[in-house]
DNA sequence: ACCTGAACACCGTTCAAGT
DNA sequence: ACCTGAACACCGTTCAAGT
């Protein structure tokens, strides 16, 4: 049992959102509880709302953090004058990080902020700066295009591998016997830009 | 309060039902339990587990039947011989009745099977039924390609409108100034179909 | 000053007991 | 036979009290 002092507030916080992780990529967002993510770190629960304003600020974090290690993953994946290569590189990227880290990546979308509550411009953030990847690749591959219709574009592009990856991961799509996601993506990708380059 | 042999098992259900419908499209699926469901239907909350299994029995049976009343909406936008214009009207559709039932719709993909629970059968015939609606359209538009293209582009598409949908419903899609998720959909649809039958 | 742990108002689920 | 309501093992959140 931990005594007082053994821990500054900042090194608490950061134990208590590892241990989220790790209850939630295990179990996933049903069995989370205070409770367990305090006596996971050697704390009573008051502590936990010593630290943060409640659990749904506690899983705002958590998902500010899987964000971020989804960009730097997706990020990764970027290779220079290959736009449409890169495109699709991203969109597999998006899926399979999805794919391996399922309920820590459910979290983020499955988790609606109950009412009242701050929107998280922290979270907003870091969903555009993602966006911006898939923009950039997006101009390149026409720098002509007017900046709008490039905004909707990626918009409409990433919504597409999300709506694919969400299926996929949820269970709810059901495949055909030879299709997988990742060829979904390539199919979605391919069409969606020999049609936005035509115009 | 009911007393006895007022209702049949099966009026029973029926009342629980549309009480929980009530009780989630007004306040949403954090807000759901089952001693406010019985409590509405004048039970209590022994009567809920003596009609369902439990709880995700009884949500299970509401997104069927909020699957079914989609299904209906989507199916009424369908006119004959107009099959690039029916699949921007089913796509629209699909927005507009998640939009106007945003908690109903939510709960569909909110709600993961507790592990070990059955993957009901039902849910996931309600979705492909959806589905072959899509397929039959793009089937038309050029019937020579392959049985496995056909359903491959069909679940790329409704993932793709599915995409914007849930990004938009939940205010996880930030919208550039001047586009709307309608218009969104119309991009996606329009540069796919130009890609997909240009192969 | 830091943390505890009891308290409050809730949960899902079960099942002996009442009518 | 049908339904109750108390019981059990949990919740999120707060806050007086201890060290």
């Amino acid at each position: 049992m931990a005594r007082r002092s053994d821990h500054s507030r900042e090194e608490i916080k950061e134990l208590a959102l590892n241990a989220t992780e790790q209850i939630v990529a295990e179990a996933g967002f049903q069995s989370l509880s205070a409770r367990k993510v305090a006596s996971a770190i050697g704390y009573t629960v008051g502590t936990i709302y010593l630290v943060f304003k409640n659990l749904d600020d506690l899983i705002m974090q958590v998902n500010a953090r899987t964000l971020e290690a989804l960009y730097r993953d997706v990020l990764s994946h970027q290779k220079s004058n290959q736009h449409k290569k890169n495109l699709v590189r991203f969109g597999h990227a998006y899926f399979e990080y999805a794919k391996a880290n399922p309920h820590l990546w459910s979290l983020i979308f499955e988790h609606h902020v109950a009412a009242g509550g701050d929107l998280t411009p922290d979270l907003g953030e870091r969903i555009s700066t993602l966006f911006t990847l898939m923009e950039t690749e997006i101009k390149a591959l026409n720098p002509n295009k007017k900046k709008e219709q490039i905004h909707t574009a990626s918009l409409a592009l990433w919504s597409g591998v999300h709506g694919i990856t969400i299926l996929a991961i949820s269970e709810k799509l059901f495949m055909a016997e030879n299709t997988t996601p990742p060829e979904m993506i390539d199919e979605l990708i391919n069409n969606f830009l020999t049609g936005y380059l035509k115009n």
